[in-house]
DNA sequence: TGTCCACTGGAAGGGAGGGCTT
DNA sequence: AAGCCCTCCCTTCCAGTGGACA
């Protein structure tokens, strides 16, 4: 019988132990080094829920991987144990993937409905609509309810605050039921676009999370090595050198766990039984790739379109373009793939939106008579992003196309 | 000092795709 | 079936602008 293609993989045993789970920043462990300060202060602030009161609403600042989504999750579980009786309830909701007034209220809502027929649909209701249904769900169950929203700036930002203002009222409209906002950003300047109303009441509270330090990256990791590792897998020179290179990112310890995961796998692929620093390092790199490969696979095919132009440009000698011409590359190589042509304007906002990717640089500078606009470079590797470019089923018709630099001779 | 270029980026609105209500 | 209302993607229109040049 012919064997499967996993048998050799599957024979082979692994050089270390290895729970990809602990290393993952999803994972929540049991002690959170470095936070038990800003534990306390959230739990301070959320205790009158459990007395069937309404805790004041929370801002959360931070940069990325500060632990702010992992302390409000903890807090979450804390808050359950401690909330035998059931009098409250503790949603959690991430405004990057639930990014709409209706779509927060939607979920929210659904929550207290056991009812499957009786959901609220993602789509066709008004949004006030929603609204009262959701203020009659609570009243009914005569609930405290504390609301996180992570990335609560992603929703102001697409929807305005409107809907934070409504749903900061709720309180005035319900008899029963109390709500409560924890608000978790990594924009310290979020606030100051808001409404003053808004601003007031949904920051009552306020906490800000510093960077972790290298020393405090180096705990965090050691905490995670010991849970997901045997002894002597991760020396202590290699924790410390990732916990140097995530210091240097603004103290990300999301960063930081992911190098250490890559690295691991990276070290178990190979064979080797303890991890490297060299394997850190080309984890490093990996993880740099990967990210940008996967943000241009999921690109739209007009944005793929212009990014191919920026660098067939860039192959041509040609690295830095303005929005005139980044347009007419871009208007061509439509030409030739047989795509449809977007204006001018819809293709600035899709620059903006690659801009805002770090997939390309783009910085408005003026050239006198020349006009104002807009000077774009690509910002990643050339030769790995144009092999994943010429993969896209739409783009197959510019495979190989370069394009030739323009020698004006006269 | 004023002109004028090549845009920038806001505002408004259309229409496709989705789904509820009557 | 008609009438709403939602979001998403896109177009049209247009006032505003930084700075080299006359």
């Amino acid at each position: 019988m012919e064997e499967s293609v996993f048998q050799p993989y599957l024979r082979s045993h692994p050089t270390f132990r290895m729970d990809r789970e602990i290393l993952r920043p999803s994972y929540i462990p049991g002690k959170l080094p470095h936070r038990q300060h800003q534990i306390d202060q959230l739990a301070q602030v959320l205790v009158p829920a459990l007395r069937h009161q309404q805790p004041s609403n929370v801002l959360i600042f931070g940069k990325t991987g500060t632990g702010k989504t992992a302390v409000v999750k903890y807090i979450e579980q804390e808050f359950k144990k401690a909330d035998a009786s059931g009098t409250a309830d503790f949603l959690y909701m991430n405004c990057e993937l639930v990014d709409t007034a209706y779509g927060v209220l939607q979920s929210v809502g659904n929550r207290f409905i056991e009812n499957l027929d009786q959901r609220i649909p993602f789509t066709g209701l008004s949004t006030d609509r929603v609204y009262s249904m959701l203020v009659e769900k609570l009243d009914e169950k005569k609930r405290v309810v504390i609301i996180a929203l992570d990335e609560i700036d992603k929703i102001v930002y697409k929807s305005g605050d409107d809907f934070l203002y409504q749903i900061l009222k709720i309180n005035d409209d319900t008899k029963n039921a109390k709500v409560s906002i924890i608000g978790i950003s990594n924009d310290l300047k979020f606030t100051e676009s808001l409404d003053p109303r808004v601003r007031s009441r949904l920051s009552d509270e306020k906490m800000v999370f510093p960077p972790y330090n290298a020393d405090e990256l180096k705990d965090i990791l050691e905490q995670r090595t010991k849970l997901a590792f045997d002894n002597g897998v991760a020396s202590d020179s290699v924790i410390s050198l990732i916990a140097a290179l995530a210091a240097q990112e603004h103290g990300d310890a999301r960063r930081a766990l992911d190098l250490l995961r890559v690295a691991a796998e990276l070290a178990d692929r190979s064979g080797s039984s303890t991890i490297t620093e060299q394997h850190v390092q080309t984890a490093r790199n990996k993880i740099d790739l990967d990210t940008v490969v996967e943000a241009v696979k999921s690109l739209p095919t007009q944005s793929k379109v212009i990014l191919l132009g920026l660098l067939l440009n860039e192959e041509a000698g040609n690295p830095k373009l303005t929005t005139g011409e980044v347009y007419t590359t871009y208007c061509n190589l439509c030409g030739r793939a047989g795509l449809p042509r977007l204006t001018g304007r819809r293709v600035t906002d899709l620059i903006s939106e690659l801009d805002m990717l770090g997939l390309v640089h783009a910085r408005v500078k003026s050239f006198g008579r020349g006009g104002r606009t807009k000077e774009i470079e690509a910002s990643v590797p050339a030769m790995d992003v144009l092999r994943i470019l010429e993969r896209d089923e739409f783009l197959a018709g510019l495979k190989g196309y370069r394009i030739r630099l323009q020698t004006t001779l006269d």
